[in-house]
DNA sequence: ATATTAAGCTAACGCCGTTAACATTAATGA
DNA sequence: TCATTAATGTTAACGGCGTTAGCTTAATAT
């Protein structure tokens, strides 16, 4: 052992990290042409040029495969929203959130297959599916694909709260905002879940709750779109412009 | 042949569609025991006590027979959708909407497996995904999960179909409703694939828009909650009243 | 130079979906 | 009634799959 553990890579090392990544490039193109179930070991094999048991020196199995994918899919849809953020201005964060879900949208739409292996997780990993509460565990606990995706969600929380910080004091009237009545219960979870895990800070309840709203709408065109199921085929980008405005609205935001 | 084409069913035909459901029965039982990617042929053939081969009397091949599965899903939904609004009386259409919006949830929570079945449809059946307009192709050439899916969506939008013909004349004030500014194309598109296809009638763009806004909305919550994505645990049945009582009063409802 | 470890191989096991060729059973028409 | 026909079942096989065990070779570390 060269006391190796973040240095120079050693040798083996790289040709490692290089087969890992050839591995990958050829899953992934079994994934564009196939289908998430169109992704096979050998056929990954025979493309690489080696024999099917030694992709176990690899991976421990096909789902460790997919589930390596994933993460990777994520790390590049976190990329490129925050490459598209950063284009505006630090101040400018109703921008940069939109910029977050237009990244959203056009990074699904152009990597289809990829979003539908993201939303076929292969579940074991960790198996807390509904078990326990999600914000009972520690965060590196968490299935790695779970981090990565609220990896993802934070990138737009976090703008929330920089918005926050950046209106506070400039009374910004909250309660002039059109929130409806919510239980303690349903206050509690949505601090504990929205602000605490992904905002990162107790936003005043009506921002958090419309947070939690625009989420879901998000959510929902984006996979609606991506399942060819919008009611909208032709105007797709105007439907989406007017569905952030009016969550915009929801913000109390122009 | 005794001219039968929906007559009394002969002795053969009713062994045929026991045989049927039985087999049908055996997929279920698996894909509730393993995920849709765990229903196999051959252990369909042992449960039902027949060699792998004669399955194929039967269904085209494997997706056909999830297809077919689908179908009864959809019948299903549609069912207890129906039952769920007649429940309430025939001019209570918001009551009536809000039964829709819940059968759709607590169907898709007590059946998930099966809900992820639906999400990832073996999609060849038809091909024509993104290919042409859904609106440009006759109904009865749409691949037969398509059709359900429509079946399932309008029970909803005619209803709203049936509220609006209920408030016509009453002095309804469709301006007062906030309806963002929309190009001729948007809400062309819109009239073509939600009032055309859906909701079956043209009613003013407000409602219109309005429906769709709140189908991608309800679409969003069920599928978060399904894939247990939604930023709320505990408290869900709340967040759903809340997010209905918000989109109800998009149609300018209470 | 030698011991150790990583990375590859072959061969096999037990699944899988699907097909072809053949057998049997039940309904039909003369 | 009886031959014909159509529906329903069988067996056997093909090629593909994920995965494991046991062995060999190449690279590294001491």
């Amino acid at each position: 052992m060269t006391s190796n553990t973040a240095s120079v890579p050693s040798r083996r090392e790289r040709m490692r990290a290089e087969t890992m990544t050839e591995i990958k490039a050829s899953a992934r193109g079994q994934l564009l042409e196939h289908g998430p179930s169109g992704i096979s070991l050998r056929a990954v094999a025979r493309d690489v040029g080696v024999s099917p048991a030694a992709l176990y020196r690899y991976f421990d199995n096909l789902d460790a495969l997919l589930t390596d994918l994933c993460c990777d899919f994520y790390d590049e849809l976190v990329d490129a929203s925050r490459a598209a953020m950063e284009v505006h201005p630090a101040e400018a964060h109703p921008e940069r959130m939109k910029a977050w879900v237009w990244t959203f949208r056009s990074w699904v739409v152009s990597h289809r297959r990829e979003f539908e292996l993201m939303l076929n997780v292969p579940e074991s990993e960790s198996a807390l599916t509904p078990c326990v509460n999600i914000a009972d565990v520690p965060f590196d606990d968490l299935p790695a694909v779970t981090r990565k995706s609220m990896e993802h969600a934070r990138l737009c929380g976090r703008e929330l709260a920089a918005y926050y910080r950046h209106t506070e004091g400039q009374g910004f009237d909250f309660s002039a905002i059109d929130i409806p009545e919510i239980s303690k219960g349903l206050s509690d979870e949505l601090l504990d879940q929205c602000a605490d895990m992904v905002i990162g800070e107790r936003l005043p309840l009506p921002w958090i709750y419309a947070f939690a709203s625009a989420w879901v709408r998000v959510f929902g065109l984006v996979t609606m779109e991506a399942f060819g199921s919008l009611p909208v085929r032709d105007n797709i980008e105007e439907f989406y412009k007017v569905q952030l405005m009016s969550m915009m609205r929801d913000f109390g935001i122009a």
